[in-house]
DNA sequence: CTGAATTTTCAGGAAAAAATGAAAATACTA
DNA sequence: TAGTATTTTCATTTTTTCCTGAAAATTCAG
């Protein structure tokens, strides 16, 4: 596994990056390696295009399967395992979003729900919690509309994907004249008319 | 400064998180002391009512200002520096996302649009950099989408974003039918009709 | 300016995370 | 099923990150 200055580059980036993207470097590269890479990469060839152990590379690929962003293939005649990344990059964002969603916000949005079901003890004006509540309710608000509206843009087929995001900002017009449209009530009329 | 257990719970898990929102345990704690904090606090109540040291709460503010994420205040005919988080959860988020943008994406974006700018060198059918400068093309491709978007609706206000997040899925008929209305090409008519 | 109050810096120790090599486990072939 | 190829596990070492206390720097009232 000859690996060029060209890809050294890409590989040693996402290495670097890994630790603002909370995984770790060898991980980082793994996946940087197996991006770039047309044809599946057994683990000897990553631990020797790397640099690193056979035993890192095993950890690491273990750690991408539980981030389902890897692929196991065989080859005939051939009885290591062979990796490789999907060739639909819009898919591996996908993945990358939703296992994002559930490793870092899911815990949140447990833990607010539960505290936020305990009873208020009496609802004395002087409850030294009134605060906090509220402004835990507002984060659970604000966090259930975010991945609920994830949730239902993740549905969608590619092609709407995409022209929604070329849309950009314009999406205000359309919205201001979706009203005319609405078939059940979930769309509000807007009345402040900044246009 | 005394903490509830209400209080501390939240604080907790905060801190726990902090690990896989890649920031440290004090600086996690020390954002949520403050966020369900109504009046202002300073270092020296964080530090005992967090039971650390008054150094790593400076660092951890230090931190926390470089996200832009606390505000500073004085109380007259108090020398010490009192802190806030902002009580708008909605630019909470927008700060959160736009520091993580920053800090996340921008320089992949800038390590990408660097390699991918280096010429091909002969173009050769046997580069053995094709399929690794195709895949780049496409992430930065995906990237510029997706940050580009995200920009755009940034500047939309507060209640067309609502409306947008409340609409969720149901975006893809008001798509439909924005075609009609569109005045400058940038919407492509949908003719797959699955509705 | 002086000195007290307050905040920041930073070297070094503590804790956590990552990486390694050897051994164990597993999977497969003949 | 014996033997080999391959992968995984895990105790240990290495590296990185975090936290602290002491000292330095800054701010401000008198």
């Amino acid at each position: 596994m000859k690996l060029t200055g060209y890809q050294q580059n890409f590989i040693l980036h996402f290495g670097e990056m890994g630790s603002r993207w909370g995984i770790n470097r060898t991980v980082g590269q793994l996946y940087a390696l197996l991006f770039i890479s047309e044809d599946p990469v057994n683990a000897d060839q990553m631990a020797e295009g790397l640099s690193m152990s056979r035993s890192n590379v095993s950890m690491g690929l273990k750690e991408l399967q539980s981030w389902q962003l890897v692929k196991l293939q065989h080859i005939p005649g051939d009885r290591k395992d062979y990796f490789k990344a999907p060739d639909d990059i819009w898919l591996i964002f996908q993945t990358l979003a939703e296992q994002r969603r559930q490793r870092e916000i899911d815990p949140t949005i447990t833990m607010l729900r539960g505290a936020l079901l305990e009873p208020v003890p009496v609802s004395a004006p002087d409850d030294p919690d009134r605060y906090a509540r509220q402004r835990m309710g507002d984060m659970l608000e604000l966090i259930e509309m975010l991945t609920g509206w994830f949730a239902e843009v993740q549905q969608l087929d590619r092609s709407t994907l995409e022209k929604l995001m070329r849309l950009g900002g314009g999406v205000r017009r359309v919205l201001d004249v979706s009203h005319k449209f609405r078939r059940d009530g979930v769309v509000e009329a807007d009345k402040t008319g900044e246009g």
